[in-house]
DNA sequence: CCCAATTTGTTCGTATGTATA
DNA sequence: TTATACATACGAACAAATTGG
């Protein structure tokens, strides 16, 4: 009984890789293409394994590993869903309201401005992107109870984002990364950041309304697709006087 | 057949707790008591199957979970081994040593006072102590390059580490949380931070010969140990104009 | 309200492969 | 080489949650 499987025919089945893993990496395909939208079910369990030939056991396993990493979300009785990345709300998730009545209020996002031109040299690293390549560059301002706590400055290639429009991103009905994802297929999986404490610069304090002296955090970010492939520079300012950053447990590395 | 199995006599084996749930948390329960203390080999799943009398997957399974939280760690051919929190070193990884030629330098460590008085209103509550209890306060400089980049204030309970000393903490030959588990058995298996930003104050500024109006970032950590027992509470503020703090992917809350 | 179908969750068992000592 | 230990893969049975009739 040696029927022709799916696997059989990727080009991962030569050498000395699992089974689970190659299952894996054509359910990120069906992912990374948008075969499956977030939100979406995929095939239960026994359609996976009739499709692809293998046990139950082992599509378990290739699925258990993409709910690790939050990229799936099992639901017992339902299904198996792909992961709403709302990484927009995760960062504001990290503003804890300091109100005791457990008040939760959302951040007011305000666009401040909007342009395209060619790619800071710091941005095209980070994106691995030529400096010579087109980006768009806009600025956000959020605010929580009437209160400015931070400025996003946003590089996006436009190779990615061809008609993106001012009107387009204030008119958004979502998140900025749900709008990544209906507009472009492009999900945002993971993020990196690196933070450093400094002085906010005159033009961010004074667009914020802020003092000209205010020790902020300032969070450099790069958002990444599926295949760990980069799409967004996020340069951040923080005013940390009322809320703070909270970062849980860090992996060993 | 129905021997009498070890687990049927655990506390939790009424209700509906999964069995490699209550093995996990006899797993975790000799962690925690330093039956199998950091670094150690953990009995082979051979073994354990036939100690707890379950099956070799259900041991995997209570296995598995505890490698995803860096409690245990696998070696094929090898066996399965306790981590080695070695927390300290995972903090100065953040600090990534700009220097191109690839030299790793390691920071100097400088203890810069050590005191026994009262908790703080704020350590207290961290650490989920009276304000009455007695605590241990100490600082630390950081330095890389000859350069102070760090200021470590620590409090500890004084009733998990009674007999510590200004002498046992300088002459220690390994890292900080190596000393808490070896001489107090105290193994620290995750942190929780939050950042904000700010100046550094007048006397961590003077002690660090660091400028009168430095911007810093200000680290606030709790250290817990199994079973999620704070021992540790650190405030820390980082010199951040040649380094950078890097946070890694966010999970999902 | 209950039943039946579907889907994931848990547990068992077995066989074979691969890495280490 | 041999024994040990983890890694992979298969299969089966039943439990628990969900949905729709």
């Amino acid at each position: 009984m040696t029927a022709t499987r799916l696997l059989d025919s990727l080009p991962t089945s030569q050498s000395r890789v699992p089974v689970f893993r190659m299952v894996q990496e054509a359910l990120m395909k069906r992912l990374a293409t948008g075969v499956w939208k977030p939100g979406e079910v995929i095939p239960s369990e026994a359609s996976l394994k009739a499709e692809f030939g293998v046990s139950i056991g082992t599509i378990r396993k290739a699925v258990d590993d993409l709910v690790t990493q939050n990229i799936l979300v099992r639901q017992q009785g339902r299904g198996t869903f792909v992961t709403i990345h709302n990484r927009d709300r995760l960062m504001f998730h990290f503003f804890h309201i300091e109100r005791e009545d457990g008040y939760k209020e959302y951040p007011e996002i305000t666009l401040l401005d909007f342009s395209r031109s060619n790619f800071s040299r710091e941005a095209a690293a980070k994106l691995k992107r030529n400096v010579g390549e087109r980006a768009i560059l806009f600025s956000n301002a959020l605010s929580l109870e009437n209160k400015n706590i931070m400025q996003d400055n946003i590089t996006l290639p436009d190779a990615l984002f061809p008609k993106l429009t001012e009107k387009k991103l204030s008119e958004r009905p979502g998140t900025l990364y749900s709008l990544y994802q209906e507009e472009y297929g492009i999900s945002v999986v993971h993020t990196s950041q690196r933070l450093s404490a400094g002085i906010a610069p005159r033009e961010v304090a004074q667009a914020m309304g802020w003092p000209q002296d205010l020790p902020v955090l300032i969070v450099k970010r790069v958002a990444y697709a599926y295949h760990d492939e980069p799409v967004e520079y996020r340069v951040s300012y923080v005013d940390t006087r009322e809320h703070e950053y909270v970062s849980d447990t860090l992996k060993i590395v």
